[in-house]
DNA sequence: CTGCCCGCCTAACGATCGTTAGGTAGGGAG
DNA sequence: CTCCCTACCTAACGATCGTTAGGCGGGCAG
């Protein structure tokens, strides 16, 4: 059950349909119609349709993962890079990461529900530390006086459901670049939590 | 159809129902099940399952947009009242919308998109009239240099999303008060807004 | 006491769900 | 030419879907 072309198709129809419809919304019919396909035929290509939404939540999370880790090194790197810098380049790389696919983003964010308990529990547990990797950032720019005073879990849920509720609106065909709209969340991401002169 | 406690109790758990599992996800028997009564005799109280979402999600939005009004009454009534004092009332008002009732107000951020055409397309418009509040006054203190500079749709977008990501993770038994939530999200939302010495 | 209405019941309908079984056309390899 | 494998097909399965029809008990009004 690892192919290369076709399966991609699948995966690509399936995360647009799940991404508009939900998973529930969305039958293996569903999914073989908009291939030219019959439903049944679907099987000779995956095991079930969980293992669809499994593949697509998976490898997302993979993707945010090393997005994420790239952007960790890349900070190690700028000399004066503290709390700000760092979290600036982990809004810019998840940004680049929902916008490179805005349809399997969806998917990941909204739909991992749907899986089963196990495979529900992982994703959960890697979501948990994705959000650590924030939350630990803005608590160092508080505790330096960088950022804040202010809490850095709420801090955090903010600015991350910012970020995700880009694929509530974003289309890539609208004429907004990616970069662009990555540079504009972090700005409004960085300001958010940047000490303030009151 | 016009009940008044017990068309109010469906109602309850199919919002709790809806947000956990979405629309698609639940099924009428489903909501039978936590009412412990039998599928068929919901429909002593409802026209169809389409009807249990339309009043959870029209209900809803008249909450937001009376909230919103009285927001901006609210604000007119501030002296010193700028740009300023108006998105914090509205921010304020929303968050306290959401935190009053977490399952109806999940279900209409996202589940509005199940409705038949004609409703869904009501909502959609509802929804960009009440997003044009947040923008237009966003606009109104970016001209007056009291924000940004920012482009205000996108600025709209991330303050919006963060808001509605409230209903993601937050649980009213967890502790947060939500007045207080409601305050860290207003200096959240207006930081990321205002104008920075850079 | 009688009758009615309200809230729930059981039974069933046609449609659609995810999935399996078995078959077939066609192209590339030997 | 033959064989096989890939990619698809038709047909069907049991389960579950939203919804309708018709019945039944119990409390309230007359």
């Amino acid at each position: 059950m690892v192919e290369t072309t076709r399966r991609r198709e699948i995966e690509d129809v399936a995360s647009s349909l799940f991404r508009e419809h939900g998973y529930s919304g969305t039958s293996v019919r569903d999914i073989a119609r908009a291939l030219d396909i019959q439903g049944a035929s679907l099987y000779a290509h995956v095991d079930s349709k969980q293992d669809v939404l499994w593949s697509i939540v998976e490898g997302t999370a993979t993707r945010f993962e090393s997005a994420a880790d790239a952007a960790a090194a890349s900070a190690e790197l700028i000399p004066t890079g503290g709390p700000g810098a760092r979290l600036t380049q982990l809004v810019l790389a998840h940004v680049a990461v929902v916008t490179d696919d805005v349809g399997r983003a969806s998917v990941f964010i909204h739909e991992w529900r749907s899986l089963g308990s196990e495979r529900r529990a992982e994703i959960a547990r890697r979501r948990d530390a994705y959000e650590a990797r924030f939350r630990s950032i803005i608590a160092e720019g508080v505790a330096a006086g960088t950022f804040g005073p202010m809490d850095p879990a709420t801090a955090t849920a903010f600015i991350l459901t910012a970020l995700n509720g880009i694929v509530a609106w974003y289309r890539p065909e609208g004429g907004i670049k990616p970069a662009d709209l990555a540079d504009a969340y972090a700005d409004l991401a960085l300001r958010a939590v940047a000490g303030v002169p009151r």
